[in-house]
DNA sequence: CGAATTCGTCGAAGCGCTTCGAACGTCTGG
DNA sequence: CCAGACGTTCGAAGCGCTTCGACGAATTCG
């Protein structure tokens, strides 16, 4: 194994040189640094990231904290740890996959250990076992969602309220009256999950303040039970004409439901739906939709806990507005 | 930050002997052990990750190289994610997780930078450009998949051939005797990745070994895709009873489009899925499958590794056994 | 033109841990 | 009763890097 040593031998400086024209924190000659660049790379010398860590006191990796429960869309998930790595590699810093499953004494040994410099935690809930740990840990951290005291913490997540708000004004601009919102499975619910219900309450404040009739309420998945809840749904509400989803897994089951009980989309019924945008553009017809901007949340993340790791201040909270793409799923209401 | 020193001075003992009762390379009495561990409790002690890894040469921490193409199923990904992370922490390592588009290079970087003690490489291709680099790293790694030339790696996989074969006979066993097989996408077969083409060949094989006729081709993505091969499919050979589809995304799709031309499973035609147990049960009907065992290889790999980081001698492949589970879409054809 | 700066580089002291050889008692067998 | 063996613990030497103070040379200024 090549050291910083063999390189210095090398390139007939001192090994505190070569440090110095790897982290550019002093000035170094232009001649020098070049013959060191060059040695370096013909020696194809990677510095030791242990001793670099015990050294600097940095170890250059953050935590990315996976929750691993039922309820979440694995894609989206995915889409958002890819986009945290990637990130952090334009940050010079490489990430270190855990799952929630080890409870909070796992977090606390990452972050004693000195293996990571910061963590990120997605799927906060709202009174997550995870949240006053955080705070007793030296290490700065962000979180992906909103728990229910986010004073002092970092938080980042779709704006959900103006997401639900966004779907009822789309819908009123078209002329609906009626609406329905389909969410999340009631395990997410009960647990309390923020984004969930902070759409709901978006879409119904919105609702309410423009007059409109809206009911909203939890969708199991799989088939069946969306089938039963659609019909469930224009039994009681039989002028409803605008369909708000705020669940991936649903999307195909609810289209295919409104086929049966025969309201066709968009004439009789208007969908919008709050997912991926691949979901939305695969489904028929092509869902109008409000994206989850799973990249750009895991992006802002990352961006966020360097600022940290840099002692700079970050806002407290980072709300990103919501988009809403409009496609063939949506369309006006006449009122005859 | 708490130190080994710390703990040894608050127990009375020598840095050496902490280190000894922690890692047990050495006997310790039984009393200054206790002494020792009482003391780290209090002190809530953990052992600083550079420094033992800057000393011991060893990080206790893997890569996981996850591939990020189009063609792979997310969730099986992600389910592997899971079991490989869960695997290793019983082993007391860490997962640091790296995506293949920093290339070769990023692969190069964490290995001679001792980041990592070894390397999980998922969804190998036939020709896959890190397996060369793979065999100049010095590090121990694990292959999911099986490149072209894989002597001296480890390797991995669902023994797709006898999945292709387990599919053949349950369907011949139920006296069909003219199928076919829905694939992935080309591009996936173009790209040669292994495990598509390994079923494949399983599934002709075996079929006109027993004598039957069958044909296998790709298939693409989404809902009007699948309609049209459908309707291909049925239009070159009517006389088909039996749907092997190896394409999770494609399942429901597949359902829909037997249903739209009349096709009824199972009475009519038999299908069998190769796609993760959920999938398969979620579909209406349930469908007879042969699951992709993520969680077993991503448990399998972590082992395998585990051992070479022990020195000792591994298989240079490991295929695991098909298991195939009878749903309600296959039932036997009568011939009329 | 000497004193004060600045620039570029060096040397050495750690960072916290592991590990090797050695030391000290205690025990055993001849 | 002593040599040798054994069980238990200690001390010190690194592991490869960063960083701080210092030093000579080059530059600037009064």
């Amino acid at each position: 194994m090549t050291t910083i040593s063999d390189v210095a031998r090398h390139a007939g400086v001192a090994p505190s040189t070569v440090s110095y024209v790897l982290s550019g924190k002093r000035a170094i000659s232009s001649t020098t640094r070049q013959r060191v660049l060059a040695s370096i790379r013909t020696l194809g010398y990677h510095p030791h990231a242990g001793a670099r860590a015990l050294a600097s006191n940095r170890s250059n990796v953050i935590a990315l904290v996976l929750p691993l429960r039922a309820g979440m869309h694995v894609p989206v998930l995915m889409q958002f740890a890819v986009s945290v790595v990637t990130t952090a590699r334009q940050f010079d810093h490489d990430v270190l996959l855990m799952t929630s499953d080890e409870g909070p004494g796992g977090l606390r040994r990452i972050a004693a250990s000195s293996l990571v410099d910061g963590l990120i935690l997605m799927d906060v809930e709202l009174h997550d076992p995870r949240v006053p740990l955080l705070r007793t840990l030296e290490r700065p951290s962000v979180l992906i969602g909103f728990p229910a005291e986010p004073a002092g913490l970092t938080c980042v997540d779709l704006d959900f309220y103006r997401a639900g708000r966004a779907c009822v004004e789309h819908l009123a601009g078209l002329g609906h009256r009626e609406l329905a919102l389909l969410g999340a499975p009631a395990a997410v619910y009960e647990r309390g999950t923020g984004f969930a219900r902070r759409t709901m309450a978006g879409f119904l404040d919105t609702a309410r303040s423009l007059g409109m009739r809206a009911k909203a309420g939890p969708c199991e998945e799989g088939a069946t039970a969306v089938h039963q809840r659609v019909i469930e749904l224009f039994a009681e509400s039989p002028a409803i004409t605008g369909v708000v989803v705020h669940n991936e897994a649903v999307v195909e089951y609810l289209l295919a439901a409104l086929r049966l009980v025969g309201r066709r989309v968009p004439d009789d019924v208007s969908v919008i739906a709050i997912c991926p945008d691949e979901v939305a553009e695969r489904a028929m017809p092509a869902l109008t939709s409000v994206l989850i901007p799973a990249e750009e949340v895991g992006t802002q993340a990352v961006r966020l806990l360097m600022r940290k790791l840099d002692e700079q201040r970050v806002p407290d909270s980072s709300l990103l507005p919501p988009r809403l793409t409009v496609r063939s799923s949506t369309a006006p209401q006449d009122h005859r």
